[in-house]
DNA sequence: ACCTTACCGGACAATTATATCCTTTTATTC
DNA sequence: GAATAAAAGGATATAATTGTCCGGTAAGGT
């Protein structure tokens, strides 16, 4: 599994949010919820989040919701997983080693880094506006089987 | 994170094992674990799937241990992967739909692809002879910092 | 046969991740 | 300023993962 569980649904709901706000930008939860299977209690704790690293601004009170803190081309899926996780896929060694760095490889390390380097590069230029591009360009998706 | 901490022990346990071992081929686990930071009892865990999955075979009692159940070229890390876990990185939607196949993919689906395949083709050819033949062309690796 | 050894398997504990509930805070509308 | 609306935040519940312990089982040595 590439992203957590948590990571999955900031994407849902940050391609719900590009997608669907339209010309007022804004978006309740309980309007971006509505006929997905996002589960609402837990996406007001991940938006919590994306709040408070700068990716998303929000509004208290009626006629509140959240918005996009910036154009979404310039919210890359590293900035997404770095908000919603903490960390990011690329981070760290492979294997879990402490010391793991050029001078003192893992076995995967020198295996392992055309694939990070490639990785990498998706997750920084991949933006938003990719997803919601690539969103539009098919009939809207379902949310769940059956 | 690409592997959970349950594959990662099995890919480190594996490796000390393919580069360790030697003439005899088998190894107990205690003799394994000797200079790593390898954690014993839970490592007995992740090794008794990779013997039930056909990775390792094993041997009780006296003289007994563990020893790969086919040549180290022959050990896939995808294989790995799905004894100890039970499923790969690159099964399943990305964000976590249910319904996300060809004729119907999520925003991330074709933009992931090129990404999804090149990792599944390094799980796929990288084998225990690539990360042992990687591990011996370097000093051996430290277990932990400090 | 008996003792020792080393993996097996079940039970259990600790930690983290996921999910939900409920009160508080902030803003808008009347 | 009272009522209403919506996110914020705390508390708590549930599940999955990770980690440990211990008796059982099989193999070898004497």
């Amino acid at each position: 599994m590439l992203y957590s569980t948590t990571t999955q649904y900031a994407i849902r709901g940050l391609s719900e949010l590009a997608g669907r706000a339209g010309a007022k930008k804004s978006m309740m939860l309980d309007e971006l919820v509505a006929g997905t299977t996002l589960p609402r209690e837990f996406l007001a704790k991940v938006f919590q989040r994306l709040v408070k690293a700068g990716v998303l601004t929000s509004l208290k009170g009626r006629g509140g919701g959240f918005a996009l803190a910036r154009p979404p081309h310039e919210i890359s899926l590293m900035q997404i997983i770095e908000a919603a996780d903490g960390d990011s896929p690329v981070s760290g060694c492979v294997i879990g080693l402490d010391r793991c760095d050029e001078s003192m490889a893992c076995p995967q390390h020198d295996l392992y880094k055309p694939i990070r380097q490639r990785l990498g590069d998706y997750l920084e230029t991949t933006t938003l506006a990719d997803l919601a591009a690539s969103l539009k360009s098919k009939p809207a998706w379902p949310a769940r089987s059956g």
